[in-house]
RNA sequence: GGGCCUGUAGCUCAGGUGGUUAGAGCGCACGCCUGAUAAGCGUGAGGUCGCACGUUCGAGUCGUGCCAGGCCCA
């Protein structure tokens, strides 16, 4: 059989796959042959098809990948259905740009169908390009069917979902704060919004907030709040002020420029910021943060009108409330309130039924009926509003500072925080739930599950679903537009064609797209007799649409009742860090809010990629790395190797070529070496599996198994259960770090050097067949187990090794066999491989090479002796002659107590340190009495104590004539002396060392045979004559003379010297 | 400004429940092997475990604070 030789490079070797894989229609071939397996599902999280695939796709779906591909090798029929997130605002500027327009007005003037159709189709811009990057990694996905979020079936789910939630009352409309461009007049998201965040001078406002009692009644003391803020158009609308109640606050007296004397409260910890160092010793009382809660005040400017503030909010507000994230490290630790501007603002006003002031128009203007500012942009506020509070007797001081502020990335203006109109899902009420679900998920890392998940849960507030934009599932809510309380929320276009109907219109086209404008026109007169049912403008946050795609892409609850059943919840999905809030959690609030429970089981996060100096990957520093160049330059597989082995998936990963091509070298040559390796000897001794393993002879049949394949068999089986494990518990890199230390150091590194010559067919024939039956056995086991890591690799080798066995990928996951796992046999094996680390150390510290044959080796191993057959593994590889076991090493080195701190801390706490004084002083007598069990004792203190086994350790170090090397209890003790027979020997084995050198120099074939001369002192000649068919025999040469005249006589000659003796050698090479 | 993650050898990373002598690979130096050879193997040097305090008989590991990088949110 022709094994054959591997493709040039990688990536020449991925695309032969991948053609191959697209003719055997090989995924299809997959979901076939597990269709009727246990079934593991799992969500694919929509990538936004208007966005090309970047580097940080290919970790997350080398991940998802090789969890799928690992069910898939166990029999489990994995659901994998692909998906495409394409609404949105992306969606939207790509749009603008297309048309050459930019902002809310022009999107308007153009008309809202031609630019949702521009939306639509830029939708798939670069869809081709996302599928040809997915077959390209090799991620198997089923893209005959994917869900699209802008489809209409799709679209009628999220109806659905929605009109159910209505039903359970949790939607309702209420307000947001959200950041706002006034010259746009549009809410920016907050992507948008990082975008544009640039230094600015702002105003450093303090103003007076006074006490009150309950009955609005100054206060005797003339106590008042010394509060800060850096948006003094936010004064007029304040609601509350909150301080944290674990922070000391202290009154400083203050007199006011009117003369009036007034005491200021504020943090302790601020009162020498703001009044000058040593101030502290002016404060006059202090209270706890907690003492002030509840405290009434009055407003500093009472610019905005009260009449419309309900009586229960009037007692709400201008009180001090508890916020947590309140800190004494700016400010004055109190902290100014305005509902309907800030965000954290807002959410306080919704827990605390504060009242709401807005004062200020679409446009960013006061409204005109606010004295002073009436009409003014809030930002050219300021000086009208200072001046107020001054004659209000609420000023404290006015300076500027410059930080960090958003502006709208279109046109460059601040931008302003502003409640708006918004629909909100109340998933705080379904908190506890959330919480109870999420403790049922298995987080990988679990910390994220626990922190940075857990915590937002804990602070869940009530989702805002509704955008005031135009691409996107359109909210499906009819309200009547002259009674703002009759709303009817729509499931399903069936019911919206009836809806219309039972109203008297004439029903809905055929193929209805439910996207605006179309939908805005659709009204019905309102069910209570006056009105007209209108559709509220607003779209569904895209949050929503990806977050309800275990039931989209069903088209449930409409069809399919029994594959949704079948299909929820995952078990498994896998995506950036970045998904916390996002999809992680539209997945979660929607099926808790439903009542299904969770909607997955284990989670996988996987950290950013940073570049190779740890910084962030980005356009603007231009350190992007384009995901085809990268494959391109190494091939796919090295690259998802490298990032499931470097570090877990979690971590944030740096992107290093460098990185990479290490793991190449590890991994890969490697792997292709050793299968070289056997592929060479395999086609020159004629073996195949086809005799052997197809033949279905078992192992048994090739012949008893040397120790090394038992041993290697052992190795492989354990590491088949320990990948096995890992893998089960998601601990991807800690399964394929093991199998890169099995490849490199039991497979190549031990047993295929140890077994070379077993393999050139000299002896025994049933055991060469055993070799390469157990090094085909491991090769093709490591196929397996990392097809699902590098399945082009993986699927090359198999199919390389086995032709009858076809793809890797059509086969099962190995699963260990326990009978084949000798414990013992991998100890002595381990001893032998410590000793002969330890001999050769040896051998270093009195320079005497490998090819130097030595008489003995004295050894003291911990565990079990090394049997026979082992043993001479140990020999071949130390070449000594005969190895002895010493029962300890006593004689051959001194003994040293190594306190046991483990045993010693628990026994004799604060004495630990005394009592391993007292143990290291021990002399050599005692320990080795200790050693044979007979009882020793200690002072420690003023006590006698026996010491008992394991309060320490007895090791040994060098002494006497021998080379000692010790290391963990195994000793090698080398005897350096030379006999003349040793190095007459060693001298044999030089000169096959040099002949051979001369060969190759020589320019000769590995077959070709030689008449070889021999010239050089005393020795030399003895070499030659005790030594003659052994140098022969390596240097496959027929004729070996000795002599000057024998060697001047052939045609390829090398002068070296050996140890001080001057050596010639000469060959010529035989014709046939 | 808040929450979370990361910081261990020149580089990339390991280091359950605290145990005194912190490991591996690459790179480097030196050497070995020469029938896997544009391969293979070994030995060695190299570390204030980001910094500082604290808890403890004992801290890379636990606590607090700080520094640097990252993510999310303001």
């Amino acid at each position: 059989m022709r094994y054959p030789d591997p493709p040039e490079n990688l990536r020449i070797l991925e695309e032969q796959t991948l053609e191959r894989w697209r003719s055997e229609s090989l995924f299809e071939q997959t979901l076939d042959a597990t269709r009727d397996g246990a079934p593991f599902v799992f969500y694919e999280g929509p990538p936004t098809a208007n966005g090309r695939p970047g580097l940080h796709h290919l970790i997350s779906r080398t991940i998802k990948d090789l969890v799928c591909r690992h069910r898939t090798m166990q029999g489990r029929s994995v659901t994998r259905i692909a998906g495409w997130d394409t609404h949105g605002l992306p969606v939207e500027i790509e749009a603008e740009r297309k048309l050459g327009i930019s902002g809310k007005p022009d999107i308007e003037a153009v008309g809202i169908e031609k630019f949702n159709q521009v939306c639509r189709d830029s939708v798939f811009t670069y869809k081709e390009e996302w599928e040809r990057f997915s077959e390209r990694i090799g991620y198997w996905l089923d893209y005959s069917r994917p869900y699209v979020t802008f489809h209409t079936p799709y679209v009628e789910s999220v109806w659905a979902i929605l009109k159910r939630l209505a039903e359970k009352g949790l939607l309702y409309r209420g307000h947001k704060s959200v950041p706002y461009c006034p010259r746009c007049g549009t809410a920016l998201s907050s992507h948008e919004v990082a975008q544009g965040y640039a230094d600015i001078e702002d105003p450093s406002l303090h103003f007076l907030c006074h006490w009150v009692d309950e009955a609005g009644a100054p206060d005797p003391e003339g106590r008042s709040f010394l509060v800060w803020t850096t948006t003094p158009w936010t004064v007029p609308s304040n609601a509350a002020l909150a301080v944290d109640p674990e922070l000391t606050y202290a009154e400083v007296p203050w007199t006011a420029p009117d003369g009036t004397e007034r005491r200021l409260v504020l943090a302790e910890a601020r009162v020498e910021a703001i009044f000058g160092e040593g101030a502290g010793e002016r404060i006059t009382r202090r209270v706890s943060g907690r003492d002030l809660l509840g405290q009434r005040y009055s407003r500093p400017l009472a610019l905005v009108s009260l009449d419309d503030v309900d009586p229960a909010e009037m007692a709400a507000g201008w009180r001090v409330v508890d916020e947590s994230w309140v800190s004494a490290d700016d400010g004055t630790g109190i902290v100014h309130m305005a509902p309907a501007f800030g965000a954290d603002d807002h959410a306080a006003g919704q827990r605390h039924g504060f009242p709401m002031l807005r004062p200020v128009d679409d446009r960013g203007c006061f409204n005109a009926d606010i004295p002073g500012v009436g009409g003014t942009f809030v930002k050219e506020a300021d000086p009208a509003l200072v001046e107020a509070l001054r004659e209000a007797g609420t000023l404290f001081r006015i300076e500027s500072e410059v930080h960090s502020y958003p502006h709208c990335w279109r046109c460059t203006s601040p931008l302003i925080y502003m409640a708006r109109d918004s629909w909100f899902a109340a998933t705080s009420t379904v908190k506890d739930r959330m919480l109870e679900h999420n403790a049922r998920v298995t987080w990988h890392p679990p910390e994220v599950g626990e922190g940075r998940f857990g915590e937002w849960l804990a602070n869940n507030v009530d989702w805002a679903l509704s955008r005031d934009r135009f691409w996107g599932t359109p909210l499906p809510v009819w309200v009547n537009d002259t009674d703002p309380g009759e709303t009817e929320w729509i499931g399903s276009l069936a019911e919206l064609d009836a809806r219309v109907r039972s109203g008297g219109g004439s029903g809905l086209p055929a193929d209805f797209d439910p996207h605006r404008p179309f939908i805005d026109d659709v009204t019905w007169p309102a069910p209570s007799g006056t009105g007209t049912m209108r559709r509220v403008p607003q779209v569904l946050d895209v949050w929503f649409d990806s977050g309800a795609m275990p039931y989209a892409q069903w088209h449930w609850p409409h069809e399919n009742e029994e594959a949704f059943r079948a299909h929820f919840p995952a078990d498994f999905i896998c995506e950036g860090l970045d998904q916390t809030r996002g999809w992680f959690y539209s997945l979660m609030a929607i099926s808790t809010m439903l009542d299904l429970g969770p909607a997955y089981r284990n989670v996988m996060v996987n950290g950013l990629i940073l570049d190779a100096n740890g910084q962030k990957m980005s356009k603007s520093k231009g350190n992007t790395v384009n995901p085809w160049d990268a494959i391109e330059e190494f091939g796919t597989d090295p690259l998802r190797w490298y990032l499931v082995t470097a570090s877990n998936p979690w971590v944030p990963k740096r992107y290093d070529p460098e990185g990479v091509r290490e793991a190449s070298r590890k991994f890969f040559d490697t792997l292709f070496n050793s299968y070289r390796f056997f592929a060479m000897y395999a086609e020159v001794e004629g073996w195949s599996p086809d005799a052997d393993v197809d033949a279905g002879v078992d192992a048994e049949g090739t012949g008893e198994r040397s120790v090394l394949d038992r041993w290697l068999l052992s190795r492989l089986n354990r590491l088949v259960a320990e990948v096995g494990e890992e893998l089960e518990a998601y601990q991807l890199t800690r399964a394929y770090r093991l199998v890169t230390e099995f490849l490199n150091e039991d497979l190549s590194n031990w047993y295929v050097r140890r077994s070379r010559a077993r393999f050139w067919g000299k002896g025994d024939p049933a055991d060469t067949r055993a070799a390469f039956r157990t090094l085909w056995e491991a090769l093709v086991t490591v196929a397996r187990l990392t097809a699902p890591v590098v399945p082009f690799t993986a699927d090359w080798l198999h199919r390389a090794l086995h032709p009858a066995g076809g793809s890797v990928h059509l086969t099962s996951f190995p699963v260990a066999d326990p009978a084949q796992v000798e414990d013992g046999l991998e100890e002595e094996m381990d001893a032998v491989r410590a000793l002969v680390s330890l001999g050769r150390a040896a051998r270093e510290d009195v320079r005497i090479r490998v090819r130097q044959p030595l008489a003995v080796l004295h050894a003291v191993v911990p565990g079990r002796r090394p049997r026979g057959e082992v043993l001479a593994v140990l020999r071949d590889e130390l070449n000594v002659k005969e190895v002895h076991f010493l029962d300890s090493a006593e004689g051959l080195v001194t003994l040293t107590a190594r306190p046991n701190f483990r045993v010693l801390g628990p026994r004799f706490q604060a004495r630990s340190e005394l009592a391993a004084t007292a143990l290291r002083e021990l002399g050599a007598d005692a320990l080795a009495a200790h050693r044979r069990g007979e009882p020793v004792s200690i002072r420690v203190g003023d006590d006698e104590v026996s010491v008992e086994p394991g309060w320490m350790d007895v090791v040994e170090s060098a002494a006497g004539d021998l080379v000692v090397k010790a290391q963990d209890g195994f000793v090698a003790a080398l005897d350096p002396g030379l006999t003349e027979e040793l190095l007459v020997e060693g001298m044999a084995r030089e000169l096959v060392n040099r002949i051979q050198r001369l060969r190759k120099d020589a320019g000769l074939e590995i077959t070709d045979r030689i008449r070889l001369g021999v010239d050089g002192p005393e020795r030399v000649a003895r070499a030659v004559a005790d030594w003659g068919d052994f140098i022969a025999g390596e240097t496959l040469a027929v004729e070996l003379e000795a002599g000057g005249a024998a060697v001047d006589a052939l045609a390829s000659k090398l002068d070296d010297d050996v140890d001080g003796d001057p050596v010639r050698v000469a060959l010529s090479r035989v014709l046939d």
